[in-house]
DNA sequence: CTGTAATCCTGCGAGC
DNA sequence: TGCTCGCAGGATTACA
């Protein structure tokens, strides 16, 4: 599932076929996402242009003509993708957009973890945001970072994958950035020193930096916005490769639980 | 504050 | 072949 690699993907991809299109209607699957689409979001939606699209976190920004922002989350399997209108539904899919331009957007997710709000304003938007997201990957400053880690017991892994502290990292990363920094998952935030912390930091944006160069990871169900699977799966050094030689060392890889995940990881190399 | 578990869902691979 | 079990990119909530 998408994490910022794969949600960057999709925003790429979907810019220069969505933005300066208007949207004609909302149509409404029968089952519900995380929550309802609210009715009351329809007018706010048909008949607007789409002024640009971004990503903060694992969120996806519409900017719609005038004050309001469809807001997507993926979940763990959603897909957002462009169509020509007349092409059968693949099933699962709860909501299409149709355009001015004979194609429509549509939000295909198997889980229905993923989410579909409207927020009318950019002070709703902005507090609906920084309520859940700390800073982007790479605007992290060294300092603030430093900070976190030091503030709490929370193991490593638990402060990675805390969207509050940093915005965008998921499971898949969260392993390949830690055992790129050589911490162990389950190492305690606030015993790491100010080079390790640093280390991690660079790693995080390697990492993400590759991993956005190669389209994302395609696990199963991870297509980017032109329905392209991602190709960094290839390039996992730990993530889901349990069993299998560490590419540093050839200890096998281990897996261990942290903050309610997997974690995958080398035993001699981390520590 | 932490950790853990359950919740929301469907699908798939492993093991019997 | 067919069954059950556990697990999967995430976020949120309840509870110890």
């Amino acid at each position: 599932m998408p994490e910022l690699p794969e949600v960057e993907t999709v925003v790429r991809d979907l810019r220069p076929l969505l933005v300066g299109r208007t949207i004609g209607a909302v149509r409404v699957g029968r089952h519900k996402l995380r929550s309802p689409w609210k009715p009351a979001w329809t007018p706010r939606v048909a008949g607007r242009r789409i002024d640009a699209i971004d990503r903060r976190g694992k969120w996806i920004l519409v900017r719609l003509a005038g004050d309001a922002t469809l807001v997507l989350h993926l979940g763990m399997t959603g897909q957002l993708t462009v169509h020509p209108e007349p092409e059968p539904l693949a099933d699962h899919t709860h909501l299409r957009f149709p355009l001015d331009d004979g194609r429509e957007l549509r939000f295909r997710d198997v889980r229905r973890f993923g989410s579909a709000t409207l927020f009318a304003s950019p002070g709703a938007l902005a507090e609906h945001l920084n309520a859940r997201l700390g800073p982007e990957p790479f605007a992290l400053e060294p300092e603030y970072w430093f900070a976190a880690l030091r503030g709490t017991t929370r193991c490593v892994k638990a402060v990675l994958l805390d969207q509050t502290v940093l915005a965008g990292v998921g499971n898949i990363y969260a392993d390949e950035s830690l055992f790129r920094a050589g911490v162990h998952p389950g190492r305690r935030a606030n015993t790491m020193t100010r080079t390790q912390a640093e280390s991690l930091r660079c790693a995080v944006e390697v990492v993400l930096r590759r991993a956005i160069d190669g389209r994302g990871s395609t696990i199963r169900d991870y297509i980017g916005g032109s329905g392209l699977k991602g190709g960094f799966q290839e390039e996992f050094a730990v993530y889901g490769r349990t069993g299998q030689p560490c590419p540093a060392c050839r200890t096998p890889i281990a897996v261990a639980r942290h903050a309610g995940r997997s974690s995958h990881h080398c035993p001699r190399c981390q520590k």
